[in-house]
DNA sequence: TGTACATCAGTGAACGCGCGTTCACTGATGTAC
DNA sequence: TGTACATCAGTGAACGCGCGTTCACTGATGTAC
C-alpha cells in the first residue's frame, strides 16, 4: 500500500487527497483546498475524488477537522515541554500561560493550518472536531480543573472558563497573523502576546490562591 | 446627483459602487465584493467601474476601509450611549469594558462587515485603516490613558495596551462568529462574552488604584 | 447665444481561467466455482 | 490451480458558472470661440 502510484489502482487515495489537502491548506490557506487542486496534487482525475468524498463540502470539512487535530497536538506538544515548578499554583498557572503561548505559535508558525481550523465551516458537520479527546478545549479544561484544585481559580468560576481562556488566546492569535499585530515587530509582538496572556491569567483567578501570584507593576516575560 | 441612473452618465458612480459593496459584504461577507457584483448591483457594466479603481484588489480594500470605520463608529456610538457614574475609576473600568462589549455586538450583528474589516489585505494599502482618527486603536488608546490617569493603570503598562486589550475582544468575536462560541445560547454567549472582558479589565489593572475593583469571586455582570 | 469639438464615462463583446460536478467509459482486482 | 465474471476505482471529455480584465466603441458633457 501507499506506493506512490505506479498501479492504475491508488490503494490509499482517501488518505493521499487528505494530506495533499493539508500541505495546500498550510501554505495557501483554505480556500485553496479545491477538488481540483488536490486531486492534481496527487496525481489523479478529480473525478476520482468523488468516490471517496461526497463533494468538495466534505473534503474541506476533512482537512478543517485534520487541521484542527494538528492544532491540539502542537498545544499538548507545547505544553509537555514545560518543566515542572515546585510550587503547584505556579505550576498551574504557567501551564495555562504555556497552552496559549502553544496555540499563538501555531498560529504564527502555521497560518494556513490555523485559519482552515476556522474555517466558517458551511453547513452540518461543525462540531465534529470536539468529539475528538485532543482539541483545545480538552485541553484547557484539564488545565483549568487543576487550576481550581490548587486553589486559584474558584469552582464557581469554573463553567465555561476554557471558552474565556481561548478566546485571550485566539484575539492575540488573530490579530498576530492577519491583524495590527502582524506588522509588529517580533520582539515586541511577542510581548504583546505574553502581556495580553498574563492580563488573562491575572484576570481569572479569583480564588484564595490568587492574590499572592499577581506580578508587580510593569513586570515583563 | 445621485439620481438612481437616469442618465446614461452615473454622477456618483465611486461611491454608489462602494456602498453597494458594503451592502454585499453585508450579507455575504468579503469574499461576494467582486467587480461583477458590485456593478451588477448598481446596475452598471463591469467595465464601468474600472474608471473609478484600478482592479477587484482596490476595490475591496475600500469597501474595508470603510467597514473599519464602521466598525469604529459603532464602537463610539456604543461608548456615547455609556451613562457616566461617579467614581472615576469605576467610570474609566465600565468604558473600557464597553468599548469591548461594543465591540463583539458589532461583531455578532453585522458579522459579513466585521470579517470584511478584517480580511487580510494582499499587497500594500494595508495600514491605511489606521491613519484615520476613528479606528479602534485611537479609541482603545483614548480610554486607556484615563485609565492611566485614574490610577488603574500603571504608566509602565501603557505602552501598547492598546493591542493587549483589542486581542481581548477581538477573540471573543471571533470565537463568537465563526468559533465554538457561535453554538451557545445566547445568554450564555453573553455571559462568556462578559467574563472574558471582565478578565481582560482585571487582569490589565496593575495601578495603585486596581486592587479596590476587583470583584467578588462568581460576580455576574 | 450658438456651435464645433475635445474629453470623459459609460457600453458590449470577448478572452482565458479555475471551479464543482456529471456522464459514459475502462482497466484492475479479487472471488466463486 | 485455472478461469469467468462481478465489482470496484479509476479515466477523459464535457457542462455551465462566475470571475478579472481588455478591447474598440459610443453617448453625454462641457468648454472655447
Amino acid at each position: 500500500m501507499a506506493r506512490t502510484r505506479a498501479t492504475y489502482h491508488h490503494g490509499d487515495l482517501r488518505n493521499a487527497l487528505l494530506r495533499a489537502g493539508a500541505e495546500l491548506a498550510e501554505r495557501r490557506g483554505p480556500e485553496s483546498v479545491t477538488i481540483r487542486a488536490v486531486a492534481k496534487r496527487v496525481g489523479v482525475t478529480p473525478t476520482a475524488a468523488y468516490r471517496h468524498f461526497a463533494g468538495h463540502e466534505e473534503l474541506l470539512c476533512a482537512v478543517k477537522e485534520q487541521a484542527f487535530a494538528t492544532l491540539a497536538q502542537a498545544m499538548s506538544h507545547y505544553l509537555d515541554l514545560l518543566p515542572p515548578v515546585d510550587d503547584p499554583v505556579l505550576d498551574a498557572v504557567q501551564r495555562l500561560h504555556a497552552s496559549g503561548r502553544g496555540y499563538v505559535r501555531f498560529a504564527v508558525t502555521e497560518p494556513g493550518l490555523f485559519r482552515t481550523a476556522f474555517f466558517p465551516a458551511t453547513k452540518l458537520a461543525g462540531s465534529k472536531e470536539f468529539e475528538r479527546p485532543d482539541n483545545p478545549f480538552a485541553i484547557l479544561g484539564a488545565i483549568l480543573d487543576r487550576l481550581v484544585e490548587v486553589g486559584y481559580l474558584s469552582p464557581e468560576s469554573r463553567p465555561m472558563a476554557e471558552l474565556v481562556a481561548w478566546s485571550a488566546a485566539h484575539g492575540v492569535a488573530m490579530l498576530t497573523i492577519e491583524g495590527p499585530l502582524g506588522s509588529l515587530p517580533e520582539a515586541e509582538r511577542d510581548q504583546v502576546v505574553d502581556r495580553a496572556l498574563a492580563a488573562l491569567a491575572n484576570g481569572l483567578g479569583d480564588g484564595p490562591a490568587a492574590p499572592q501570584m499577581r506580578k508587580p507593576a510593569g513586570a515583563g516575560r
